[in-house]
DNA sequence: GTTTTTGCAAACCATTTGCAGGGTC
DNA sequence: GACCCTGCAAATGGTTTGCAAAAAC
């Protein structure tokens, strides 16, 4: 399931940005990754891989992919962070994260803009910003044989 | 514009919690409050008015409100958080939060069902739980003439 | 009188930052 | 060679917690 690794890689050349090999471990710590994670998760596989990186890198890199938007940052309960892979398309689209095993799947069409002018119309807000974040389980946890 | 003070109270009383100095002083607080606030934002008010009140003790009747479903924490960008008073009835609902002034408004009604069961139908993920979080420019904000 | 709350200060902990050394283009 | 990145360690800052005194019931 690393096949988004290289995505990664081609987002961060898209920018101005260098092609370095902390930055290329994160992208594979992350390409083998099924599902949401956090920068801890990252930094527990890294060392269990016997990879040597630094937090600091590690968040900054976060930081990056997101900026790029290859990654979206979801805001877990605690106020720490999550990171979902978005797909190589960058249209607007939300996540649902599955509560059971953390993966994630994209929702491309956010069909939200009727709700949006209603809700425009009930209050006289102009919405111009939306979180939109959902959780559930996948069919992977629904089915008993997983 | 005090006026939901007395429904913070009386959500205290209807759980088991006791009716203290400190928890009318946060709700107090709350009350005088136009919209969305944090809890440096109380603690700023506090002291302001010569209210003394420790930080620990702000958190927790926060907490405790939120418990009662009488406030709604949202989740900040940065990682900390901000809160929206709810009306007095707890049906499922969502806030828009105004970026300018603050300001929120409740969004009874969450006509969501539609599109979480689309959702479902792509994805195969049994949705459960989202959080939806709208931001924009309230009206009054909007006209020149505040 | 028992149980809950408060307040203070210290602890937490994810995230950020300063800075010197090293890698990339 | 110039500029970007890394890594470490120290700093940050919102939030939580331990604990003894004080208040509520």
């Amino acid at each position: 399931m690393g096949s988004q690794g290289p995505t990664l890689l081609d987002d961060l050349a898209r920018g101005s940005y260098r092609l370095t090999a902390p930055r290329r471990q994160v992208a594979a710590l992350i390409g083998a990754r099924a599902g949401s994670f956090t920068a801890a998760d990252l930094m527990a596989d890294a060392s269990r891989r016997g990879v040597r990186i630094g937090r600091a890198t590690v968040f900054r890199a976060l930081d990056t992919f997101s900026e790029l938007g290859a990654l979206e940052r979801l805001e877990l309960d605690g106020g720490d962070h999550a990171y979902v892979v978005c797909g190589p398309r960058s249209e607007h689209h939300h996540h649902v994260v599955c509560r059971s095993c953390g993966r994630a799947s994209e929702i491309i069409g956010c069909d939200l803009e009727p709700w949006a002018l209603q809700v425009q119309r009930a209050t006289g807000y102009e919405v111009d910003r939306h979180r939109i974040e959902l959780y559930g389980i996948c069919p992977r946890c629904q089915s008993p044989r997983a």
